[in-house]
Parts: C-alpha cells; sequence; structure tokens
DNA sequence: AGCAATTTTGTAATCATTACAATATTATTA
DNA sequence: TAATAATATTGTAATGATTACAAAATTGCT
C-alpha cells in the first residue's frame, strides 16, 4: 500500500485506467482525465467546471465529450448526477452513501455523512431500490454569521 | 369537521383562498385552481399536466402563469420542487418530510414515509437546514414481476 | 366610477443538454 | 506492418424547459 499514490477513496490515480476497464469503460485519455478531474475535485462540479478546467490538458476537448463521457459513467455506476435541482448538473463520483446540503445563499455544496442504519424507507416493500440520495438546503455556518 | 370537503392534507378546498391568504399569496382564480390542482392530484405533477388540466376550466390560462405562480407556491413554502432530475420539474403540495421514489421503469413516482428521527444528517453544526429530500431510484414491484 | 397596483398573457430569448454526421483514433486481423 | 473494422471524439445544429419582458387584463382602494 503505497499512501501517496492513494486518494481519500483509496483509488491508485496511476491505475485509474484498470479501475474504468473493470467497470466496463475503455479508458481513453479523455476518459481517464475526466475521472481523475472528478476524484481530485470533490466539489460536485458542472460539466463546465470540468471542460474549463481540462481543456488546458486536452486542447481538443468538446464539451460533448464531456456530456458523453459523465453519462457514461453514470451509466456505469462510477458516478452519480445529484439529486438538485440546480441549473446545472452536479456529478460526483463518490457514489456510496451520503447527503448533500446546498446553501442558498452561498451556493456551496457540502457533503455530510449518512448512516444507512439511519435510513429506513417505509413502505417500498419489494421494491428494488439502486440509489439512495438525500439533499438539504438551508444556509450554511459561514454564511449565518 | 365536515368530512366531505375536506382533503386528506385536511385543507378545506373550499377555503384555499384562506389559506393561500395566510400564507401571503392573494388567492385569485388561477392560484386557487393550481393549488387545488396540486393537493387532488397527489401525483407530482409537471408543469405541463397541470397547464393540460386547467386549460379547460380557465381557458384564458397561459403557461407562463402556471410557471408563475408554482414558483410563487415554492417560494412561499406551500409547495416544493422535488429534487429529482427529470426533464420536467415535478411539484409537490406536501411540505412535509417524506420520501420520493422513481421507477425507472414506468417513471412513477411514489411518495413513502420517513420518520424524521430516523435521519440525522451528521456534520452539518450551525447550518440552517431548512429543506429536506430524500430520493430514491430504482424498480417498483410492479414492474419487478 | 376612476386610478393605481397587481396579475395574467403571449412572444421572444436563454441556455443546458442531446442528436447527428463527419473525422479521428484504437483494436483486430491477415 | 498494413488493411480494415469498430469505437471514440468533435463541432454544429436542434431540442425543449424555463425565464424575460412588455402589453393587456384584472383587482383593490378611495
Amino acid at each position: 500500500m503505497n499512501a501517496e499514490v492513494k486518494n481519500e477513496m483509496n483509488i491508485d490515480v496511476k491505475n485509474i485506467g484498470d479501475f474504468l476497464k473493470s467497470h466496463g469503460i475503455r479508458p481513453s485519455y479523455p476518459r481517464v482525465k475526466i475521472y481523475e478531474y472528478l476524484i481530485r475535485h470533490k466539489n460536485h462540479p458542472t460539466v463546465d467546471m470540468i471542460y474549463n478546467s481540462l481543456a488546458d490538458v486536452i486542447p481538443s476537448l468538446s464539451k460533448t465529450t464531456v456530456y458523453n463521457t459523465l453519462n457514461m459513467f453514470v451509466d456505469k455506476n462510477v458516478a452519480i448526477v445529484l439529486e438538485m435541482n440546480d441549473s446545472e448538473a452536479r456529478y460526483d463520483a463518490d457514489v456510496s452513501l451520503h447527503g448533500h446540503f446546498r446553501c442558498v445563499k452561498c451556493g456551496s455544496i457540502y457533503d455530510f455523512n449518512l448512516d444507512s442504519s439511519d435510513f429506513r424507507p417505509r413502505g417500498l416493500d419489494n421494491f428494488l431500490v439502486s440509489e439512495v440520495q438525500v439533499t438539504c438546503k438551508g444556509i450554511c455556518a459561514g454564511c449565518r454569521t
């Protein structure tokens, strides 16, 4: 185990290609870079944020590729789209159960922990629940002062 | 208490006007009809669903009015927009804490109960949380058979 | 009734996302 | 390695939900 090439999700960034392959995604350069962006920037980026940031390192990059790639990531379950009524979709490579809080003043989005044992949807017997998202709105600590 | 003019939210539909007034909304005819639609149809309607249904009873109705009115309802906290990545926004007059499940096969949206005691966001100390929504995705019991 | 404020309406603009076809890249086979 | 097939990327155009805006209609108030 080599800590310095691990991120907090325990994914070796040097081996993003293998990770993508193991999820049925051919690791082209744009795909690896976009996935790398997602796990390095935990700020729930929009397509534009990703595109603007990667346009330097991949000069030929098209915004359509970013859209296509993210849709594929969601399809292959290596990323989620936040269930959040923002004007632009926001993406997250952390597919584990956790909540999101959006501050209506500053627009920041915060992650928060959520124990799965906390949370029991009642009355969905015989339903196959593949994804759960908890979304909160309000004013963050910083904006309240 | 007159049960036949109460709906399941315990709001006298004859007094929607008073209810809206008490929330700072002047009860114009379109507003009353749109709110009445929301409490009578619990199927999380889109703007188009509301517009198409009310166009008969209010021939002059404009889709812009439906948008304006729903935005005002959300602003005045008598309705919510579901935090759900659908192509069209969906509205709900039930502003109490409850969850939504969307079946990815048939598109139906189900409500489910959620005990507030079940659910404790961790690490949002000093945050003012004004709204919580829980959104699930998967396959409903009917579509699994 | 008359005037001011508010609401509604219709059309046009906006803007995120997708459709699509052409080009480029990668994998496969001989 | 060269030829060919499959897949990925790109740019532009189309789509479609939502908003902007100004004119017309309605409402509330004196």
